[in-house]
Parts: structure tokens; sequence; C-alpha cells
DNA sequence: CTACGTGCAAAGCTTTTGCATGGAA
DNA sequence: TTCCATGCAAAAGCTTTGCACGTAG
């Protein structure tokens, strides 16, 4: 559990509700994207394609996959809505579950890359009402909020020590 | 006024604060910066590098600027506190003003691509709390709300027209 | 036998950067 | 003379795509 953020009970497993999402766009369950699946969601809760590219393509076997089905693959898991796309580090989309989770929201240190998730509710509140003013037909929203975490604010102790010996 | 966000009173105009901001760094104001920051202030609210590039490129004489000294530019102006990159569309960054208006967020329509402005004291109250709670030192925050506007959400006159003559 | 998928390599895109030239202080 | 800037072309880097080949149904 990541900053105070609970997971929430799932009836169906991810695979299961990527298949039935398959259905219904007449596509298949391969392999590859049961694979996919299955690694990504196996652990990770913030990562980026390249991640699983590296894992992923490096394999030998059923559990192997492409760099472009990889991509694909992500591209289907966040419609499917199973992904979401939550920020971009280095260039890159980082992705994180959308499924089984509590709705968050990041607090991204520049310093050292961590990623702090909060409960979003408030937020959401806020939008629901917001989009309801303008008539907007809300489907999602993503929020990033940058600066610098405690740990990072605190200068180090080396620096200190390092100081005193001057 | 755009979304209901008003202006608020500038007292230095955005090329002198430009000025200023490269001055603290030892950089100079060059005439290609001072096109760059005239013409992204002289109308626009959101507009991507490109738009400029293909603008500024094009032009012959001292307001002329190259893709690079853009580019650079635009980084040195949000650097400055003169723009803020506020969404991603088609894949390339959006900025819009960043000063002299009020603080604002943005629904965007994927249909249409309109984006519209709200203010966003709530929201900002919310993450200052959530910040704090965290010791989390926040610089700024990144903002998208996507879904359909209300226009969008609409079945077009002509659908309805097309319907009843079958 | 038809449609959907995969993998590879190449393309596509925006944004950044190396480098030579030029100008301000 | 010493930096700082510009412009061009090329590079970088992530993501998408064309195409040939396989394979499930």
């Amino acid at each position: 559990m990541i900053g105070g953020v609970e997971a929430t009970p799932v009836d169906i497993s991810p695979v299961d509700k990527f298949r039935e999402f398959l259905l219904t766009k007449g596509m298949r369950l391969t392999p590859e994207r049961e694979a996919i699946v299955n690694a990504v969601y196996a652990e990770h809760d913030h990562f980026d394609a390249e991640q699983w590219v590296t894992d992923l393509s490096g394999r030998r076997g059923a559990e192997r996959a492409s760099r472009s089905t990889i991509y694909r693959t992500l591209n289907l898991l966040v419609e499917a809505g199973l992904l979401r796309r939550v920020a971009r580090t280095n260039d890159r989309e980082v992705y994180e579950h959308d499924y089984g989770r509590q709705r968050h929201d990041h607090l991204i240190c520049k310093k050292c890359g961590d990623m702090i998730e909060f409960p979003n509710e408030m937020i959401s509140g806020v939008l629901e009402k917001v989009a309801e003013q303008h008539g907007f037909r809300m489907a999602g929203h993503r929020l990033e909020v940058d600066g610098v975490c405690a740990a990072c604010s605190r200068p180090p102790a080396r620096a200190h020590r390092k100081l005193d010996m001057i």
C-alpha cells in the first residue's frame, strides 16, 4: 500500500477483465497479451513501456512479447480501463494500475523522481462540480503535482559533516 | 475573457520581465528573443511550438527566429514564469501565458480539442493541504481534465435533419 | 479460408544538440 | 577577446506503422 492509498476488492482478475474487453472488440486474448497483463499486474505500480520491453522481449517461449506488441497492448489496456497514463518522466509515459485501486493522484519529486500517491476524492468532487457547470462530460483527469519531497528538502547529513570540517 | 477566468493587472510588461530574468542569468535580450515574447504575448492563449516556428521562421528581418531559437526561448520563458506548459495535444506540448492571468486549469474536449478554462483556487487549496501533510514542497501542478464538451455532446442538428429524411 | 496478431525494421514526430559563425560588452 | 546567441542540420528518443508471415476459428 502506497501513500495511504488502499486497494479495493476486485472480483474479476485483470486477465479476465481484459479478455472481456477484447471480446467486445472482436479481438483475442493471445499468449503475448496475457503475458503482458500478468507481468504488468504482478508487481509494479508505476512503470514505463521500456521496462517491460527489456524484460518481456528478452524472454524465451510463450512469455515473450516484442516491442510492438507491448506498445500495442499497453494502449489496449488503457482503453480497457486496466491501466492509466498518469505522468510523463524523462519523455516516457508512466503507467499504473487503474483497476482494483482507489482513485488517487501524485506528488512528483523533481529531485529523486519519487511519486507519492494521495487519494483524490476531494479533487474529483471539485472537478465534477466544475464539469457540470460547463455541461462537460468528464471522462477522467490527469493531475501531476511537482515539487520537492520531504527527504530531498532536508539537506543531506553528508553536507553538514563536510561543512563542519572546513 | 475565457471560461470566466479574468486577467489580473500587470505592472511590468512581459518583455521587461523577461529581460529581468535573463539578466539574473547573465543572458541577453536579443532581437530574436524579444520577437518571440512579443509574438507569443500578442494574442494566443494556447499554442504549441510549431505554430510559432511556422510563423517566425518564415519572416524576414529582425522579427525572424529559427526553430532552435524558438524552442530554446520557450524553455527560458517557462523558467522565467512567463509561460506554462499546460497540456499535451497531438504529441505536442501546449503552452499558455502564466503572467498577468488568474490561475486556472482546463477541461479538454477530446472531440473538438477545445480547452475550457476554469479558476483553480479550490484545487490549489486542496493540493496545498495535501502537500503539507506530506512535507512536500509544491512548485506547481498540471491538471488536464478530459471528456466531451457541451457542444460536442449534443448531436448536431444536421444529423437530426438527415434522420428525418429517411 | 478469412481475419486477427506478431515481430522486425523502418518511419514519424517533436524537441534537443553539436558546431561554426557572428556580435555585444 | 571573451562570452553569449543564432541557425542549420543532424541527432535523440519514444512510439507508431507497413509488411510478410503465422495461426486460431
